[in-house]
Order: C-alpha cells, then structure tokens, then sequence
DNA sequence: CCAAAATTCATACTTTGGTATGAAGGATTT
DNA sequence: AAATCCTTCATACCAAAGTATGAATTTTGG
C-alpha cells in the first residue's frame, strides 16, 4: 500500500493575505462595537438598579467571552488539517461493483456477443474447449468459431491473453 | 483521474466524545477562574483609586475576549478535511494482500520452486511457452517440463486452469 | 563432502488449441 | 424483402500445449 499525508500548515501571515479576512475582522468590529453599546445600557440599569458590580462584572465577563469564542472560532475556521491520502484504484472499472454484474457496455463497446461472452467467461474458469462444448451443449466446432472471434475482438492469439486481457479491462473478474 | 472529497464534520456531540476535550475544558475552566480572579483584584484597585467604571468595563471587556478567542480557537482547530485520491495502480504480480509481502510460504507449500513460479507468473501474463523461454533464456524445453510440474503441483491438466487456480489460491494476482 | 533438490535440455508422441473457409438457420433491423 | 448479425456446425490444416522418459549440470542443505 501507498499513502502520504500533506500538512500544509497555514501560517498566521498567509492567513492574513486574504482579501477577504479584512471583510471579517470588520465583522469583528462590529460584533464588539455592539457589544460595548449593550454594555452601556446593562451598565447604566443595573448601577441605577443595585450597583451591584459583581452581577454587572459576571454578565460582561459571560457577554465578552461568549463574542471572544465566536471570534475565535471564526478566526480560527480555516486553519484546516488538509490530509491527502492516495489509494489504490482499478483503471476504468467496467464492473458494476454495487450489482457485482458484468458491465453490458463494455462488452457492447468490444463487439462482444453474449454467446462469445459465455464462452469467455468459461474460458477463464480454466475450461477445455471440449468441457465448454459439453457445458454448453454444443459442438467443439462451435467453441472453436466463437473462442476465434473473442481472439479477434480482444486482440490476442492465445486464450491465456484473452482471459488476461478480459481481467484487466474488468471485463470478467 | 478520478477523486473523491471526504468532509467529516465533526458534530459536537462527536466532539465531546473525546476524553481528552475533557482536560481541555478544565483548562479553560481554570483560565476563567484565574480570570475572574484577577479581575477581583482589579476591579477593587480601579474603584478605589477613581470609581471608573468604564475603564473597568474596558478592562474586563478585554480580557475576556482575549479568554473567548483563545478558548474559540483551541475549540475549533481540530476542523480537518481529509481528501482521498484514488489513482491508478496496477497490483503486483506476487503479493498477498495482507502481508503485502510474496506469499513465500505458499508457494513452498505447494512444493513449487522459484523458477516454477516464475514460469507461472509469465504462464498468468497470457505468454507462449516459446514466449517465455526467450524471456527467461532457456529452451522451450525447459519450460514445458516447468509448465508440466506446476500442473502436477496445482493439480491441473492446462495452463488456464493452474492461472485461475494459483489466482484463487492468492498465490498469483 | 554427499545426497537431495532444482534447473536445464532433448526426443518422441499425443492432445488441445487456433486458423481458414464455407455454410445454414434464426432473429432483428431497415 | 434484403441486409446484417448471431449462432450453429463441419472439414482441414498448422501451431501450440502437454506427457513421458531420460539425462546432465548446478545449487543447496545437512
């Protein structure tokens, strides 16, 4: 098996390249701006109400780390782990793999008929073309005429290549 | 090429199931109690010394914020994409796949020696007897007594058959 | 070192595989 | 109806594969 894994590794300096970050820390601005004005009224009620400054101290604390958190968050969104993994894959996978059934296209595609196909497929079981005739019952003459065909339509001289050539194109498993 | 986006999406809950977010959180608890702390300290200095409590507030503000960020940037840097790349590898003839290594062990089990296996590997490949003695630099021969040994070994009459049989058997890919 | 196993090669023979060609019947399409 | 494709089969011939047997050389393991 074959895997790497990249850690790119965003620098705050890069970070702060973008364009676009600037909309965000105006954002940011906002969001306090506002804050600090909320902040004005709840102070102004709550030293008329009972000066009670512990209460007024817990509710700017809880205000500010809750807008401090939603920054940071933000700030912090796009510093990604990007991991990139190679894997394995068959070139053109002609085999459906959900339905494990052989792909009609392909075969379409070759010229393969479905008889050809049959044969083929037996073929690659390791089949005599005498045992492929009695399977099938037909003649040997038959097998012959059809495995000849398969020969041409695939390119190949032998029914070793064949069945090679009809694995690596996922023709037959 | 042909690839594939994973996004994870961490949810929170899924977050949460990791015991070492729990040290987290108590880290965060402390630098809030430490905030708090602090803050008591300040916030009797500043309303003795003026009773300013807009700088207090500007003050407290601060701090929490910088807590909120802080605490918002270790809760949201885990965030990772992962990318998988699914390329094109033809396997290696000889391997098992779970090792990864050749399945040395089978291949002595089946009494085959090296050279056999060699012969067979070509035999896998759709080659010609005569194909493979010029490949190896032997007489054809040669490779028809290897061929016949094999199919004792495998127990078969033909080369198609030992091919699948020594691919079912994992010996070959 | 010696025995066993592996590798090499040959000769003769049988079987199987593959090519070429022709042909006939059936199904499908135009 | 004609053309085309698929399937079937045959005959003949050549090429390749596989079996049997024997033997020489090299490599390997105890």
């Amino acid at each position: 098996m074959y895997s790497r894994v990249f850690l790119p590794g965003f620098s705050f300096m890069q970070y702060l390249r973008h364009a676009y970050m600037i909309k965000r820390f105006a954002i940011y601005g906002i969001l306090i701006a506002a804050a600090a004005i909320s902040l004005q009224l709840i102070q102004y009620k709550i030293l008329i109400i009972n000066h009670s400054i512990e209460l007024y101290s817990g509710v700017l604390a809880l205000i500010f780390t809750i807008t401090g958190i939603y920054s940071g968050q933000r700030l912090s969104r796009k510093k990604e782990v990007v991991i990139e993994k190679l894997v394995y894959a068959t070139p053109e996978p002609v085999i459906n793999t959900q339905t494990g059934e052989v792909d009609e296209q392909l075969r379409e595609k070759l010229g393969i008929s479905k008889r050809e196909f049959e044969i083929l497929e037996l073929m690659s079981h390791g089949h005599s073309n005498q045992e492929i005739a009695d399977k099938l019952f037909v003649s040997v003459s038959t097998v012959k005429t059809h495995t000849s065909n398969i020969f041409l339509k695939l390119d190949v001289r032998r029914r070793t290549a064949a069945v090679k050539k009809a694995q690596d194109l996922n023709l037959i498993a």
